[in-house]
DNA sequence: ATCGAATATGCGTTTATATGAATAAGGTCA
DNA sequence: TGACCTTATTCATATAAACGCATATTCGAT
């Protein structure tokens, strides 16, 4: 895809940034990963994933240069490369929570007349 | 979709945000409503795309909650519904800002080796 | 070298989403 | 009502992405 501005480079990137982020799996990774480095096996276990799947969806983050990657061994460690996609998550899950909370409350109205 | 537990409900939620905003065309009608609240047409003359493609994309916004409307007599107004949306979309262009300094950093000191 | 653990990839299928073109639907005003 | 402007939707097609399963690759240890 060859874009014609820079305007329109960077915002077909900032778009490919966001399709990073959206699935379900990967935002449990990412999360994980903002807790501490993992391994391949420790996000499997705690996700409850399959492998594969895990490597998968690492392997989109990784392209998409959310975490980036140190051999341990004979196991690979994961870890995010910049904490304020933690915080633009944590915004967008702010939204998320009012806009639950407000559904909450108009349901309590309806109950209460 | 049904999700077993709540924290899968709302990463499925959050998922879903983030898609709204995986859309090049989709960045830059949230940028131009960041802005100022809009009409279709103007939205259409602004980003050059085509009015159903615009009327499409808006549709997705709304359905993901990022923009509201009402009506301005013949036209329909849309306009932001959270700005933290925008908090958001600004903190990953930082990042993006950040990456491809870095990557020019690289290249001047590999031109001046 | 070879075995086992850890990680990554290929394949086939399914599901989702974007697009252009055409057209429908809703509202305004003569 | 009828012409017109604004916005939304339908349709067919094209592209992309996810999943499960099987398998390949990589590395350390014996």
């Amino acid at each position: 895809m060859i874009s014609s501005t820079l305007t329109q480079e960077i915002t077909y990137l900032h778009a490919n940034l966001c399709s990073a982020l959206a699935d379900p799996t990967r935002l449990l990774l990412l999360y994980a990963l903002s807790d501490q480095p993992r391994n391949v096996t420790e996000l499997t276990q705690e996700l409850n994933v399959l492998q594969p799947s895990v490597s998968r969806h690492l392997r989109v983050l990784r392209d998409g240069g959310l975490v980036r990657t140190t051999r341990q061994g004979s196991s690979v460690l994961y870890e995010l490369t910049d904490r304020r996609v933690i915080e633009a998550l944590d915004l967008l899950r702010g939204v998320l929570r009012d806009r639950i909370q407000r559904s909450a409350d108009l349901i309590d109205e309806l109950v209460a007349s």
